[in-house]
DNA sequence: GCAAAATTTGAATGGTCATTCAACTTTTTT
DNA sequence: AAAAAAGTTGAATGACCATTCAAATTTTGC
């Protein structure tokens, strides 16, 4: 029990900054907006987190950890390259990922990434993680693995950037039509 | 000759925007560093643009400008709808558009957009004139032609996400996989 | 060449914000 | 229940920034 309000708050202050960072923008977020969320003052993120650059670096990280954690789910019940890819590609469109705020805010940490190191450290690790994994699935499934990975990837980013855009289709639905692109990317 | 200092600031101080958020990010960017760019002071914005607010929209309008402009002349020589197809993806990866500094700023306008209504009624207005270009186009070459629209998009829209993030393929290369994913896309 | 218009900026102005800190309250430990 | 530790915040602090403005300089129209 000694750790339990300093990891409520923590977990409280990280889903609050989603929030406001999709209500209100990355360029314009301040400390005391996100405080506002949960009823906590500036003052207070600042002992916990450090620092605003920290807070940021938190949040990211939370997304980060849900899109793992779903994967690996996921990859639990697949069996050989073609199911685990699809288990790779319908975690990039998990319930718990693909909601409008979580997309917005995502969308805003791709952009911000190459300016704040934190955030950009983060976002090579799990780039690098996603490509090794899809480079091992394709590579049994298709005569230019690399290729079909590009096309792949930023068909997935493109769709996240479509859904912070405002006509937002739906988790399931965004599931269905990924593994109908799969496909057909493989050719049927 | 009456007012060509004010179209070349006008067009300077466009470009330095462009660079500076290269540089800096839109999250962070200030007048100053913009007038550093090419010597002018923030005032001497203010002046010519009346904002910072007004400056952004001139830049991302800019930007859209170019993207206008190159569909319209690949668009001359192309002959049905697929040649037109081809056009518009082209357009998208066009030389004068498709660079590290202009990828990285629309990166940034997209994620800025829903915060700042001059970005957004711009960005409105390209993805609808996109939008109905790209549907003639596919209607009469494919059964479900929203369908194949939409993963199209999010291909493009993924491809300049990439770009933005470092790994830059070149203009001339992204043109030539964009045509190749288009063609898979088509049914080969 | 000269008056008027346009351009340019240094120096205020007013506002915002992250961060710090001292004081206060709550929780935990013993 | 007392002391210690953890949590909380209002009010400084110091920095930064867009915008304004008056004064200076340059360009243009004639």
């Amino acid at each position: 029990m000694r750790k339990r309000i300093r990891d409520i708050r923590h977990d409280e202050l990280v889903e609050a900054t989603i929030q406001a960072i999709h209500k209100t923008g990355y360029a314009g977020i301040t400390l005391a907006m996100i405080g506002d969320e949960v009823g906590a003052s500036a003052a207070s993120i600042n002992y916990y987190f450090g620092s605003k650059e920290k807070l940021m670096g938190a949040t990211m990280q939370r997304l980060l950890a849900l899109l793992h954690a779903a994967h690996l789910e996921r990859l639990a019940t697949a069996e050989g390259p073609r199911a685990r890819l699809d288990a790779l590609v319908a975690a990039n469109f998990d319930d718990r990922l693909f909601t409008p705020a979580q997309c917005s805010v995502w969308v805003q940490f791709w952009a911000a990434a190459p300016y704040a190191p934190d955030l950009a450290r983060l976002q090579r690790i799990n780039r690098a993680r996603v490509r090794s994994h899809a480079r091992a699935c394709l590579v049994p499934l298709v005569p230019q693995p690399e290729e079909a990975r590009r096309a792949l990837q930023a068909y997935m980013d493109g769709v996240w950037v479509a859904a912070a855009q405002g006509g937002a289709p739906g988790a399931a639905e965004a599931r269905a039509k990924a593994t109908s692109f799969t496909a057909r990317l493989l050719g049927d």
